[in-house]
DNA sequence: CCCCCTTTGAAGGCC
DNA sequence: GGCCTTCAAAGGGGG
């Protein structure tokens, strides 16, 4: 444990760090140290705002050290502990990254590349991969250290992509390993893989090409075939829906920081400049200026195109504009041809209000620019491809990941905003609002039925995650949550139709149905390949409580509270936890019991939708999403979760 | 083509 | 200050 617990323990980053990667022994001894660490993450969103608001040098890492510790968070952080350790423990050394030496959130980005969504680095972009993002830093010790050195071998570093249903207890790297290599399919050296560091990457080059697909759907592999196919340009990154034609012609979305315009633009930005705006914060002061001059306030591009004079920035979007964007008009094809043809015929005043309106997206969240950057690996993990799955699991994943780990995107989110404040000073999120928005009809606000609030959880452990198990009963899922996809046979017919659930509204927000067999299985995620399937008699006939035990990593610190790490650092137990430490809720889905587990972090989610707070869910997507992993008849591990077995032993 | 789903976080408005 | 709502990304899928 390096240098991070130095001492003083003044140093945010490296209490987190010792707390998050210290042995559970030591956590035990160091009880004391971890009050200081309560300052986790909350106190790093707090400097963070803090920060945005008032700071303007990049090494305010510091600053965030020195602030005193905000307590609105400790719930969370508590959580997020104890999801850290659970997930430690789980996934057999996956979280166990190496000390995070501090905050300093520095990115950089490694070989892997961020903007070559499908993993397959073309020889381009390998060749700027090497730059490093010059703003943004990140100590990889481990971590990306360790990825960049897989990386030469494997696009997918195992210890942060891994299977998606790897990340269980007792996982050692070794069986990781075993099933990678037994685990034939091609998705687990993804060709998603994308750097950690990548969330803004992507979020930049999409923004500042608006229609850019996704990483995930361009690239060597056909995302919906997974049938690989050729580059579309060696200098082009797939990223870039262009075609062939306008190569070259396009000016890098980042152009106004790309040095040569001739240069390959877009392997530059990627591998140069993960960040979408350049970190104004830590951009240096003459970086800030060129900025400025760049980019002056009044400068929010009228249109949106992709004229380098006019770099638009990335949270400019233009209504409609995916659609232009997609057929640039900058090339020679037939879908140039098509383009331009189409927007004679919508030279109407209508198209030219709205490009006076250019819609400042807003800036993404940390957990956004989580999403962003993992998707793509939980996509290739799980070969999901429905958002809604996989942002569930995604969601779960973000629990469960270090402090430092969200720190990070803390702090890129943070920066993101703050650039968005200073390219956008009068922008607000209001302006977003469907109602401020011409034509633009979005989002209506979910019509919350009386019922539908908090009531209940259902519990379904994540396979994929094997996080600790969702018991918070308080959010119910409608059948498609709850029984997947696969499953649809289950679902109500307003579900089929994705209408509301009907079962939903009515058994007070339970599925009038059993947990699916799904769900069951989800239950038991496989340690490995050969140990993975729950038998199938318990999924029929156990009750959820009793499938929910299994999951419990999180009843372990019933029996060895210390090593809870929410417990250690005095942080409350996640969510799910508390839930599940309770054994009237756990056992049963009482609506009392989950309330107060949704009570006790309801101030971090209370505003939430139902099931969004943390710790929702329903596994059964994701048990449809990791069906490769989910199903094996002949498996004798109903309780996947060994060290949770044995903690409710 | 629009909307839903689903996640977390940020932000704005209302009380 | 608490609560509520909307939006941000993503893409399959329904209407």
């Amino acid at each position: 444990m390096p240098q991070l617990n130095g001492g003083g323990g003044d140093d945010l980053g490296a209490n987190d760090e010792m707390i998050s990667f210290k042995d559970e022994g030591e956590q035990e001894e160091k009880i004391s140290e971890n009050l200081s660490a309560e300052r986790d993450l909350a106190d790093v969103k707090s400097s963070l705002v803090n920060e945005s608001e008032t700071n303007q040098n990049s090494s305010s890492d510091s600053e965030a050290e020195r602030r005193p510790p905000p307590r609105s968070e400790t719930f969370r952080d508590k959580t997020r502990e104890s999801l850290e350790e659970a997930a430690k423990r789980q996934d057999g050394g996956l979280f166990k990254s190496p000390p995070y030496p501090g905050y300093p959130f520095i990115m950089i980005p490694d070989l892997t590349s961020p903007y070559l969504p499908n993993g397959s680095l073309s020889p381009t972009a390998r060749t700027y991969l090497q730059m490093k993002w010059p703003l943004l830093d990140v100590n990889h010790g481990s971590l990306q250290s360790r990825q960049a050195l897989k990386d030469a071998r494997s696009p997918s570093p195992a210890h942060i992509v891994g299977p998606f249903c790897l990340e269980f207890p007792g996982q050692s790297d070794l069986s990781l390993h075993q099933f990678q290599l037994s685990n034939k399919v091609p998705v687990v050296q993804h060709p998603h893989h994308v750097h950690p560091l990548t969330p803004l990457i992507t979020y930049s080059n999409e923004h500042f090409t608006p229609g850019n697909p996704p990483p995930h759907l361009q690239g060597d592999v056909d995302p919906k075939t997974g049938i690989p196919r050729p580059p579309q340009h060696p200098d082009i990154s797939p990223y870039y829906p262009l075609s062939p034609g306008s190569v070259g012609q396009l000016p890098h979305p980042l152009g106004w920081l790309v040095p040569q315009q001739g240069q390959p633009v877009y392997p530059i930005t990627t591998g140069g400049f993960r960040h979408p705006y350049p970190t104004a914060l830590t951009v240096n002061a003459s970086m800030q200026s060129f900025l400025s001059s760049r980019f002056p306030h009044h400068m929010v591009p009228p249109h949106h195109s992709l004229h380098q004079t006019g770099i638009p920035h990335p949270a400019i979007v233009t209504p409609n504009v995916k659609q232009e964007s997609s057929h640039s008009d900058i090339g020679l094809n037939s879908s140039t041809i098509l383009y331009t043809l189409h927007r004679k015929h919508q030279d109407s005043k209508k198209e030219d209000e709205k490009k006076k309106q250019p819609h400042i997206k807003k800036p993404l969240n940390a957990f956004m620019l989580y999403m962003k950057e993992m998707r793509a690996k939980v996509v290739a993990e799980c070969t999901l491809k429905e958002s809604a799955a996989i942002n569930q699991i995604l969601g779960r994943r973000w629990h469960a990941l270090t402090r430092e780990e969200q720190a990070k995107y803390y702090e890129l989110a943070r920066k993101e905003r703050q650039l968005h404040m200073q390219l956008y000073p009068g922008w607000s999120a209001r302006d977003n609002y469907a109602g401020n928005q011409q034509g633009k009809k979005k989002k209506r606000k979910r019509d919350k039925q009386p019922g539908e609030g908090n009531e209940h959880r259902e519990y379904f452990p994540n396979p994929c995650l094997s996080l600790p198990p969702i018991t918070d009963l308080s959010a119910p899922k409608k059948c498609r949550a709850r029984f997947g996809l696969d499953q649809q046979n289950n679902w109500c017919g307003p579900c089929r139709r994705k209408k509301k659930c009907i079962r939903y509204i009515q058994g007070e927000g339970s599925c009038a149905s059993p947990p699916s067999s799904d769900g069951s299985l989800l239950d038991s995620p496989p340690s490995s390949p050969s140990s993975v399937a729950p038998s199938p008699s318990s999924k029929e006939s156990k009750p959820q409580t009793e499938q929910m035990q299994p999951l419990s990593l999180t009843m372990k610190p019933a029996h060895q509270p210390l090593h809870h790490p929410h417990l250690l650092a005095g942080h409350p137990p996640p969510p799910s936890l508390v839930l599940l430490e309770n054994s009237a809720a756990a056992a049963g889905k009482m609506p009392g019991a989950a309330h107060n587990g949704a009570h006790d972090h309801g101030n971090v989610s209370s505003s939430r939708q139902p099931g969004s707070s943390g710790a929702s869910l329903a596994r059964p997507l994701a048990a449809s999403l990791c069906h490769s992993h989910s199903l094996h008849p002949n498996s004798t591990a109903p309780q996947p979760l060994s060290l949770v077995t044995k903690s409710i032993e």
